[in-house]
DNA sequence: ACGCAATACTTTTGATCAAATTGCCCGTGA
DNA sequence: TCACGGGCAATTTGATCAAAAGTATTGCGT
């Protein structure tokens, strides 16, 4: 019999919760991060905190400032250009190469997140949105079977993560388009080059959005 | 008074020592890695060389096997092509900002690195090609200021690391071609174009170099 | 000799403690 | 009021130990 649950440790069920505070716009820039803070945080001692905290800082979703404060990066125009490069490579590379080992029932589950980005959307739930958003790309992404591509686009996301969030804040949900209807319609059709282009899309469209701030 | 010596944590000199092992070639692909093992490198603690490794694993410099296995990663031809498409998207990016902010000394530096390259592939030296040959890069890709885009570049470096060892190892430095001249002469003529498509060129050649060994 | 099971050993994991380092606050003096 | 310095407090850092988990090995029975 196969283990119902899987006992994982507890570094990476505080490295998976602070990427999850991240990702989804729990934390903001600039927040400060020490390591008693996220053992409190999930009950437990320093010592898996701080192996969650190297991983973290590693994947540039903190920063170390000075030897004794680690934060949460705050974005600028320069950052925000090259993370753009590298989105504009990885992700449509994933989102084509995903269209090839895409079944029927992937693109329903791919629709039906899209439905509860609609539904954030409308209501303004701003971490339901970034939720199901993130779940979207990256349940497409994960089709790819391509690991390492995946990876960087996840360390990217790490990176945009609380921007997003802070504008989201200030101009609000409902001026967000995604292009994610193409993207399922372009799958459906079979057509890994307009799947491709519907993601390009998206991204240039996200980060645009983003840009719309001014920083520091 | 300022203090003389930086003392950094252990755990950065175990990741320090480590990332130096892997690009330069001293360990081999599937060569297994254990938290003692490190710690008795440096001589110290586990507790650092958790960190280091939780570092090192985040950045896919080593890979997780099972619970209690974690290796230098086999490469494939899959994995050699997603990096290529990123390296091919990075470097010549970095080259072309280097070539703006690069002043005669820099120039200078580069040629003197060069000068390594050629001397270890002259005599046959694997692991001095290999350190002058990231030094050359870094150095100048460390010019260009884009601190995400440098991150980056050196993950996919740890990555192809292993395997270019096995590869020069293989074939003997002898083969081994570069385009680093071409890239000094365009820095003296601030062609920042030039500079950028050298380095691509470089890129492109080293890859190529290493698909020819054959991945199971 | 082969398969299976139990045991022993290696390794990771997480808590705790002492020491070192550094930021911070407050008081003193000009 | 402000600059400077000392001391306090918070935090990181690294070692150590106990417990858990997995792997390899040994031994037993057929």
């Amino acid at each position: 019999m196969h283990k119902l649950v899987s006992k994982k440790p507890e570094h990476e069920t505080i490295y998976l919760r602070v990427k999850e505070m991240i990702l989804f716009g729990e934390v903001i820039p600039g927040q400060p991060v020490t390591i008693h803070g996220l053992a409190d945080l999930i009950g437990t001692g320093v010592t898996p905190a701080r192996e969650a905290i190297r991983r973290l800082t590693a994947e540039g979703a903190l920063v170390i400032q000075t030897n004794r404060r680690i934060e949460v990066p705050a974005m600028t125009a320069d950052r925000l250009q090259q993370i753009e490069l590298v989105r504009m490579t990885v992700e449509p590379e994933l989102a084509e190469a995903a269209a090839s080992n895409c079944k029927p029932n992937d693109i329903s589950e791919l629709e039906r997140l899209d439905l509860l980005v609609d539904e954030a959307i409308k209501v303004g739930d701003i971490r339901g949105y970034l939720e199901a958003n993130y779940r979207f790309h990256f349940y497409l992404y994960g089709l790819a079977e391509a690991q390492i591509l995946r990876g960087i686009a996840e360390t990217l996301w790490l990176r945009i993560g609380p921007s997003l969030r802070v504008v989201c804040g200030r101009y609000g949900t409902a001026n967000l388009v995604d292009h994610h209807r193409a993207t399922t319609r372009a799958l459906r059709a079979g057509d890994a080059a307009t799947t491709r282009e519907a993601i390009a899309q998206d991204i240039r469209q996200g980060m645009d959005f983003v840009r719309q701030t001014a920083f520091e």
